[in-house]
DNA sequence: GGTAAAATGTTTGTATACAAACAATTGCTA
DNA sequence: TAGCAATTGTTTGTATACAAACATTTTACC
């Protein structure tokens, strides 16, 4: 244990991040089932708990997620009865997403599922080692984008986190 | 800094996974671009060079990956010209997978590559830092399956990584 | 030796994920 | 103010990813 493969994917930190990824999506999956809800749509759920009534635009900004993506998955969870799209109406162009009723009663539930999760996980692990660990995560979620760095040191305020921007 | 958000998705550790997966995936999918090669494919040829002309199911255990993932991949790796599907003489359900003399001699250069991506990626850290990041990955990913496991106990030699299993 | 059960790889359906092209709208500028 | 550029969200195309259903073949059991 704790050898290095030589030659095999598994030396590849990618490859190692996907496959854990994988495996706790499929955590989520299970604890989330019953809501009838995937743990993708329940990000965009977090992220609208935080401040209902976005634009989508910020919304896909503040899942790190591409509007295209983003798209389809309102679509999802506005056929389960999740989101409201809405119109804006200061700007025609821009949508704003709300949360339903039914996504704010089940929302709390949903949280507490999650969270337990990520409990049992923390909880295999020296507090130190977990602590690196997470460090080295949210830094590398932090690092600037592998593109678009040379104009986008203008006036991004607090976000640091997605900067992903499309004007190439 | 350090502070934790209280409602968005990022206080989810499979978030941030998510995220920071999808973010060096794409440092991969750039520095392989001039072999016309995705990171999982490259993944996959990683799989073979370990071990040419595996079986099908088994190198699909090898890269952690659903067997219907496996099959459209290799249809990409083939229509590539990384890889040949062959008929296994001693199974007519089964199919060998073989490397092309194109896979076999770009392989060292892509390698290459990857590998000073994640040697990048580990300069930024604290050698005992990115030690314990590493360690935590490794656990989780040996860690047993959410499901499955009153059976998979039986005589699984030296595996341990990805053990999925179909016999629903 | 014949039939049911298991194994193998593919197909189909759904859900992410992103780039590029697009239509509609807004902003900028001459 | 007319016209072009930028912004916004959707559509389309491609690539993962997995479950369920499937056809083919092999194994197991009687």
């Amino acid at each position: 244990m704790g050898e290095k493969k030589k030659s095999g994917p598994e030396r590849f930190i990618c490859f190692k991040l996907s496959k854990v990824m994988r495996r706790i999506h499929r955590y989520y999956e299970v604890a989330l089932a019953p809501y009838e809800i995937t743990p993708v749509q329940f990000y965009v759920l977090n992220a609208l708990f935080e401040a209902d009534g976005q634009k989508f635009k910020d919304l896909a900004e503040n899942v790190c997620m591409d509007g295209s993506t983003l798209t389809g998955i309102l679509d999802r969870m506005e056929r389960g009865g999740f989101v409201e799209r809405r119109p804006d109406p200061d700007d025609r162009r821009s949508l704003l997403i709300f949360l339903t009723e039914k996504a704010i009663r089940l929302g709390p539930e949903m949280v507490e599922s999650a969270a337990r999760l990520d409990r049992e996980i923390k909880e295999r692990f020296a507090r130190e080692k977990f602590a690196a660990f997470i460090g080295v995560l949210d830094s590398l979620f932090d690092a600037g984008d592998y593109k678009n760095q040379e104009e986008s040191q203008g006036e991004r305020e607090d976000q640091g986190i997605c900067n992903r921007s499309r004007g190439g």
